[in-house]
DNA sequence: GTAACTAGAGACCAGTCGGTCTCATCCAAT
DNA sequence: ATTGGATGAGACCGACTGGTCTCTAGTTAC
């Protein structure tokens, strides 16, 4: 009972890298046992299907992906400073990410005609993401330290969507200087467009 | 001599969008023949191979998509104004583009591991948009509508990737507002960091 | 009109796909 | 130590893959 879940977790983790890499159809069974070391009937012991297995295989590659560029945020104080440390770690974390790039982009364009499974936990992953940005804007506003006529949706979507298209050019041309120039212009943005000029004490009202 | 060209050119059209739509593992012969209405023999009596087909109809939908973006432009006699038309181009014209979103994204992704050749079309068509713009930047310095510490190069890369990566979200939420989001906020990127202040004649720095 | 050639149909191929099923083996509780 | 369920190997399946080849039908040039 144990071992059986062991082996179930250990395959959703070979699997991840190799879903993220060649895309579902790209991903063949013989792929993933030559990855996981199982034969054909080891790996249908633990999943329905292919469909179920990438499912849990993208969920855990979004998992590593999100906890990678949220990592060491949490204690920073200023929103703002923590929103520009979330773009440095999607620059710069990319250790112990799931080889292939970001799940989210790969999943995104791979899913997008076709298999609605996968691609309803793309939407998914994005909204969870948009989330967590929009919060830590919202909380900012409350705190006076972004400007009050910034819109905290519009914001955390200039930042994924900034993010994720010098990301997609960074893999075709295999050069970090897109992805540079994004996190750049993003930490601009931030200062001149988003910072609160003052931590005003005028009006403290919340 | 004439009929097989004409039959060839076809089988280009009708391929694209499912290339496009599909990515290259997707996309079988079977769709193809059916897209095209001819048998096997038919379609491979005009081109070597599936890869060489999905060459030439990424290289057609390729096409497609940078007339429409570039289309009307160049009479714009300023060139930021010119920028801001092939941006608003992006987000207007859809009609008449290749079914299944944009081809150098769909592309980049669906190539990016295996399949060298596609992706070194990918690569190319990038590299030719970049090149496009930052002519168009270029332009600008010289004639002193673009301030000149503006670097022609990155600014063209920053178009690109804020466009593509807005793109990507628009279809994975089936909604317009980030693309228009991304316009806006390159339009006023546009107007503050980029566009000269006056037609002066020396020191533009800041 | 006819000959020379091009275009396309479709049978055929070996290989691979995702998926099923049976059966031996391993492990864990008794 | 025994036993019963959990586990995984691997043969097997039909469907489909990209690709080849032959042979007929259609087009073109003369």
């Amino acid at each position: 009972m144990r071992k059986g879940e062991q082996t179930r977790q250990e395959i959703i983790r070979k699997a991840a890298p190799i879903f993220n890499q060649k895309g579902y159809d790209g991903a063949a069974l013989s792929d993933l046992m030559k990855a996981t070391g199982l034969e054909k009937g080891g790996i249908y012991r633990h999943f329905e299907s292919k469909q179920q297995l990438a499912g849990e295989a993208f969920d855990h590659a979004w998992k590593l992906a999100m906890d990678a560029r949220f990592e060491g945020t949490q204690e920073i104080p200023n929103t703002v400073d923590r929103l520009k440390q979330i773009v440095r770690n999607f620059r710069d974390r990319r250790a112990g990410l799931i080889p292939g790039g970001c799940p989210l982009l790969n999943t995104a364009i791979d899913s997008d005609d076709g298999n609605p499974q996968l691609r309803a936990k793309a939407r998914q992953a994005l909204s969870s993401w948009l989330d967590r940005l929009q919060a830590i804007a919202e909380e900012g506003k409350r705190r006076r330290e972004v400007r009050s006529d910034v819109d905290s949706a519009q914001l955390a979507m200039l930042i994924v969507s900034t993010l994720e298209g010098s990301f997609m050019i960074r893999r075709l041309q295999k050069n970090d200087g897109p992805l540079d120039l994004a996190c750049l212009h993003l930490e601009e943005y931030f200062e001149t467009k988003v910072r609160a000029r003052q931590p005003q004490t005028r009006e403290e009202r919340s």
